[in-house]
RNA sequence: GCUCCCUUCGUCUAUCGGUUAGGACGCCAGGUUUUCAACCUGGAAAGAGGGGUUCGAUUCCCCUAGGGAGUGCCA
């Protein structure tokens, strides 16, 4: 049988990075096993999903290169074949009718915390308190059958919703390809509502309906959804369908170990590449992230998909880590394509100013020699001040000094061998230099400093030799000729 | 509260009863050096605690502590 995942986000806001790596996870499962990977919008939420919310997911995934083999199914167009499900359910007496109204559940519901907080609240002796959360219990355990209406008598003038008649007795278990076999007793697991007041299906219904119909053979998803998996398997059963094969992943904490926020990095996908992350660094900083191969830190998604399985993946939350991710961001970006790169790059030093093509054409020759200069693309782009700055430039402490004195007699020493060259090469300027140390006996230290200071008013700059190749001779001997001129 | 799950350097992780407990990020030191990076070399850094099982436990079992998830007519 052939391998089919699927990742089903609700479009109630961003692609978060969790989602992501869901996402990511069950992508690499499916062509791991030359299976296919699909894509379900889950919006049987009215009142919450959006098309906004939508875009998002998948502008999200396409940014990412998470490509589903198939057209998005969106859930809700399903709506009229899980409630279909739902009355064969009732027909066969695996579901029934609930006369329930909300309040009345919350009501039993308060009465069991209450009861349990006053047991535990009161000091009171061991006997009487296992009596109290007996009473308690019982309470609690009531709102599952009381309501049950086995002969589902038409009573239309009250509202009613559909419930799973879910075990009374015995085990419920579940052979889950990350956490192992889980089981549970059969009384934990409440009669979960199949269709609403309104008559439409809910998340519980429908998620097993669309994954059944759409062949899903592996469930990769959250670990929040443990607990719905022991309480979904009733359904396959009592619809005579395979339960499929559960992976529970662990979720992803922030920094500080809690609960991911929207302080920490439960920001949208997008967020990521606006902070000048490339794609193929988040995907791979996220597979490494609960999922592991030896050694091996940097995957292409080719790579991790041949390698890839369930069973390394870890049990426990992991946290994220941004430094990481710049390193690994880093990576790649001394590795991409160097249009890709430039083009990037430019749109980045374009969030400030335009630039100009002649900046540009600078831009991109100095490029292949600035890549380890920056690990995000913000940190790449202000390496560049350096170039893209305007004369006359401004200097900063540490230039201002070198200019002084004998600085600025060194400067002036260098200006007219510097203006004959004629080959405006890195190279070729190198030789100058060294010819001009031979000459006058000064060191590269002593004629580095000045020169580096009117050049580049004390920026990071690379070496003094290609930052003159890059800027020009004009520009070159301009930012000389100002300094000179300046401190006459 | 209850149910279930988890626990190796600060972080991500390797180890599938016998290792000087390995790697990566970060950190520290040194080297290189005309600035800042990069780069190279080296270093510090971990089995939550307590009981078992075993010739031998990070590894298997139990307890405790800590953390997480769930406990909706949300998904």
């Amino acid at each position: 049988m052939s391998v089919v995942t699927r990742f089903a986000p609700s479009p109630t806001g961003m692609l978060h990075i969790g989602g992501a790596r869901t996402a990511l996870f069950n992508l690499l499962y499916a062509r791991h096993h030359k299976g296919r990977f699909l894509l379900r919008i889950e919006d049987t939420d009215r009142k919450r999903s959006t098309p906004e919310a939508t875009q998002a997911i998948l502008n999200g995934l396409d940014w990412l290169g998470i490509k589903p083999d198939d057209a998005p199914v969106y859930q809700f167009a399903n709506a009229a074949r899980h409630v279909e499900c739902a009355e064969q359910m009732i027909a066969e007496g695996k579901a029934f009718r609930c006369y329930a109204t909300p309040e009345e559940l919350q009501a039993r519901r308060d009465a069991g915390d209450a009861a349990r907080k006053a047991a535990k609240a009161e000091g009171i002796s061991d006997d009487e308190r296992v009596k109290q959360l007996a009473i308690a219990n019982e309470n609690l355990a009531a709102y599952r059958s009381p309501w049950r209406v086995p002969e589902t008598p038409a009573r239309t003038d009250t509202p009613f919703t559909v419930r799973l008649r879910a075990p009374d007795s015995g085990e419920i278990a579940i052979e889950d390809s990350v956490q192992g076999n889980v089981r549970v007793d059969a009384t934990e697991i409440d009669d979960l509502i199949l269709l609403r007041a309104d008559g439409t299906p809910t998340y519980m219904l429908s998620v097993v309906v669309d994954d059944h119909d759409m062949g899903v053979t592996h469930i990769i998803r959250g670990d929040d959804h443990l607990r719905n998996a022991l309480r979904q398997t009733p359904i396959y059963t009592a619809m005579g369908w395979d339960i499929p094969t559960f992976a529970h992943i662990p979720l992803i904490h922030g920094a500080d170990g809690a609960k991911l926020s929207k302080r920490h990095g439960a920001l949208g996908t997008l967020a990521y590449r606006d902070m000048g992350y490339l794609p193929e660094a988040v995907c791979n900083y996220l597979m490494r992230l609960g999922w592991s191969h030896g050694d091996k830190e940097i995957f292409s998604l080719e790579e991790a998909s041949a390698v890839f399985g369930l069973d390394a993946i870890g049990k426990g939350p992991s946290r994220i880590d941004f430094e990481k991710l710049s390193a690994i961001n880093g990576h790649y970006i001394r590795e991409i394509d160097h249009d890709r790169l430039l083009h990037d790059l430019t749109a980045e030093l374009s969030k400030t100013s335009p630039i100009s093509p002649e900046i540009h054409e600078k831009v991109a020759r100095a490029l292949p020699f600035m890549r380890d200069r920056g690990d995000t693309l913000p940190e790449l782009t202000s390496a560049f001040d350096f170039l893209i700055t305007t004369r006359p430039l401004e200097l900063n402490k540490k230039a201002r000094k070198a200019l002084r004195n004998e600085g600025l007699d060194r400067l002036a020493l260098v200006r007219d061998d510097i203006a004959e060259v004629t080959s405006w090469t890195g190279n070729e300027l190198k030789l100058t230099l060294q010819a001009i140390c031979n000459k006058t006996g000064l060191s590269m230290g002593q004629i580095g400093p000045p020169l580096r200071a009117a050049l580049t008013g004390g920026l990071p700059a690379p070496d003094i030799d290609q930052v003159m190749a890059w800027l020009g001779k004009e520009e070159t001997v301009a930012r000389i000729e100002d300094q000179l001129t300046a401190n006459a």
